[in-house]
DNA sequence: AATTGCATCCGAAACGTTTTGGAAAAACTG
DNA sequence: CAGTTTTTCCAAAACGTTTCGGATGCAATT
C-alpha cells in the first residue's frame, strides 16, 4: 500500500522519530541524514498521510463555510465571488476549504455544532450576519475561532469585515437627489439581515436630511432574488403615482426591477432610475448597465479568510474589525428625472 | 476538554469496546446497555472525534472538487449552480465537500495528487473536461474513485455525466434556420475543452445538412467570459456583411454579445438574433431574455455527486455513463430575419 | 451431566504520525 | 583531562477510535 514513515525508517536504518524530524526540518538531525532521508522519501514516493497527521496534531488545516441559502440552491453570483475570494486565499495559505449549504434554522446551527465538536475544521467564516445571530452566539460561547462577514446587533466583541452599508446608501441617495428625484422607492432586503438595517438607515436618514421623506408605501421588501425584484417593482410602477427612482438593496433585485420596468414600457435610466448594491460582475454588462454600490466581495472573502487563518494560528490581528468604505458606480440605469 | 468514548466507559463502568459498539448499534450489545450508554453519551455531550474516526477507518467521508479557473476567480454562475448541486447532495448523504480552485496546469495536477495521496478525500469530481485530460489520466491510472462532468477524446472507460452538446446545437441550428437566418456566426469556446468540440460539430454539421456552410470568417473564439463575447460580437457586427445570427457557446458570452449589439444600435431579436448555451438563471431575466439551450446544471451536479458517492462506497452504478438530452428554450433574443 | 449454542462483554492491537524525555557520542571548555 | 556543552539520535507514549479474537456465564440441547 502507501509508503509510510516506518518504511522509510526501515530502508535507511534509522528510527521513525528521526525520519519524522528530518522531514519536518528539525535542527536536531544532521544535514547529511536529512538529505538522505529526504532523498529516499522522494524516491519511495512518500506522501504524508494527512489523516494521521491531523489526528495527531488535533488540527485539520481546514476552514469551514456554511452558506445560508433559502430554497435548495444559491444562484447568487455574490456567493460565487465570495467563495472564490475565500477559497483562493485558503488554498495559497495551505488550507482546505470545507463548504456546505444550509437554510437558516435548527439544521443550520447543528451543522455548525457538527463542524466544531466533530473537529472537522479549525475555524469558521460566518457570512450574511443577522441581527440576532445564533451562529455567532454559539461560536463565541464555545470560543471557537471565527471571522464574520457582517456585524450584528449588540455589543459582542468579535472579528469581522463589513462594508459600510449606510455610507453606501448615502451615496445612492445623494446621487438620486442630485438628479432631481423626489419620489424615491426602495426594495429592501429581509429585515432579519443585519445589512438591511444599515442600508435602510443610511438611505432614509440621508433623504430626510435632504427634506425628502421615504414614503412608507414606497418601501418594499424582497428576498434578494431577481424574481422578487421583478414583483415588487411591478407593484411599485403600477401605483397611480409611481416613483421615479427605485433603490434595490442588491444587484439581483435591481435586475429584476429593470426587467419589470422594461416590460411595463418604461425606459430605465430616463423614465425611471434604478440602482443596485454589490456590483456583481454582471452589473457592468446588463442593459442598461447598472448604477450600483461597489462592494469588493472578492477582496472581502480574501480578507476574511486571511484574518481567520491568523486567528486559527493564534497570531494577533492588527485590525480586529474592518469597515470598508464603498464607492458608487454610476452607470446607465440612473439618470436625470424627466419633467 | 472534549468528552471521549473512554470517559463514557469509565462513567458507566464498561469497556471502550462496548461503548463503541453500542454507539454504532452492533447487535452484540444488550438493549439495556445500549440504552444506558446512549443516554449517558448524550448527557455528557459526547460528539465523536471525526479526526480519530477517519484516521482509523482510513476514510474521510469527504469528496473533493477543484474548480478550473482562468485568472484568479470564477464568476461564472455556471459554477455556482454546479457547486450547489454537488454540495447539497453531498450534505444530505452525510459527506463533506472540499472545494479548491486551480488554474489548469502543473499546479492543478499536483493539487489532485495532494488530495489523492494525502488521503484528503475519498473521491473526486472532475469538471469541464478537456480533450486530452491529464486529470482523468492520472485518476484513472491510480484507480482513484472519480466521476466526470464531461467526456474526453479516446476510449478510456470511466463514469461521467454529460449533456449532448451536439444535439443541443442542432436544436439551435434548426431554430435559426427556421427563422430564415442564413449568415450565422458563432462565438465558440476554447478548443481544448471537450464540449467545444461537440457543440461546434453539432452546429456545423446540421447547418451543412441544411445546405448552409459555416463561413470560417464567422467562427470566432471566446474564453467563456462576458467580455470576450462582447469583443467578438463587436468585430462580427462591424464586418461589411455582418451575420444575422450569432450563436454563443455559453450564456455569459451571449450576454456580452447582446451588449455589443445593443451598443452598436442593433435591436437584439430583430436586427440580429443571439443564442446562448447553459440556461443560467439570469438568462430568463436579461433584456431581451435569452434563447438558450437548457442544461440542467444543478441536477448534473447532484447526479455526479450521487454517482461518486456510490463509487466511493463500492456500490455498483446502474448507469455508468449518462448523456442528457438538452432542450431549447426559445425566448426574445432570437427572431425572424428582417428582410 | 456433559455439550453445544447464544448473548454479552472485554483486552489489546492497530491506524501513521508527532512529541517527550532522555541517551550516547562528539566537541568544546578551563 | 575532567567537566560541560552540543550534536545527533532513539524508544516509547500519545492522539481517539474501531476491530479482532477470544472469554464468560447462562440457557437450551443431547
Amino acid at each position: 500500500m502507501a509508503v509510510t514513515i516506518k518504511d522509510i525508517a526501515k530502508r535507511v536504518g534509522l528510527s521513525v522519530t528521526t525520519v519524522s524530524r528530518a522531514l519536518n526540518d528539525f535542527d536536531d538531525v544532521s544535514a547529511e541524514t536529512k538529505e538522505l532521508i529526504r532523498r529516499t522519501a522522494a524516491e519511495m514516493g512518500y506522501v504524508p498521510n494527512s489523516l494521521a497527521q491531523r489526528f495527531q496534531k488535533r488540527k485539520t488545516d481546514t476552514i469551514g463555510l456554511i452558506l445560508p441559502t433559502f430554497g435548495p440552491r444559491f444562484s447568487d453570483p455574490y456567493f460565487s465571488e465570495l467563495l472564490a475570494g475565500i477559497g483562493n486565499k485558503a488554498a495559497n495559505q495551505g488550507y482546505d476549504l470545507l463548504v456546505s449549504t444550509r437554510a437558516p434554522g435548527d439544521e443550520e446551527l447543528s451543522a455548525y455544532r457538527q463542524m466544531v465538536q466533530g473537529h472537522r475544521v479549525d475555524g469558521l467564516v460566518v457570512v450574511r450576519t443577522r441581527r440576532q445571530d445564533e451562529r455567532i452566539d454559539y461560536l463565541h460561547s464555545v470560543k471557537f475561532p471565527f471571522v464574520a462577514f457582517g456585524r450584528i446587533e449588540g455589543e459582542l466583541d468579535f472579528p469581522f469585515v463589513d462594508e459600510d452599508g449606510a455610507s453606501g446608501m448615502r451615496l445612492v441617495a445623494d446621487h438620486l437627489v442630485s438628479l432631481g428625484h423626489q419620489r424615491i422607492a426602495c426594495i429592501a432586503s429581509p429585515p432579519e439581515l443585519m445589512f438591511t438595517h444599515y442600508r435602510l438607515d443610511g438611505l432614509s436618514s440621508r433623504l430626510q436630511e435632504r427634506n425628502l421623506s421615504l414614503d412608507p408605501d414606497l418601501v418594499r421588501r424582497g428576498d434578494l432574488t431577481q424574481r422578487s425584484g421583478y414583483e415588487q417593482a411591478t407593484e411599485l410602477l403600477k401605483l397611480p403615482n409611481p416613483p421615479t427612482a427605485i433603490v434595490a438593496f442588491n444587484d439581483l433585485m435591481a435586475f429584476g426591477a429593470m426587467s419589470a420596468a422594461q416590460d411595463l414600457g418604461f425606459i430605465v435610466g430616463s423614465d425611471v432610475s434604478i440602482t443596485g448594491f454589490d456590483n456583481i460582475p454582471m452589473a457592468a454588462h446588463s442593459h442598461p448597465s447598472l448604477t450600483t454600490v461597489d462592494q469588493p466581495i472578492y477582496q472581502v472573502g480574501s480578507m476574511v479568510c486571511e484574518m481567520l487563518i491568523k486567528c486559527v494560528k493564534g497570531e494577533a490581528l492588527e485590525q480586529k474589525q474592518v469597515l470598508l468604505q464603498p464607492e458608487l458606480n454610476i452607470r446607465e440605469s440612473s439618470g436625470k428625472i424627466k419633467i
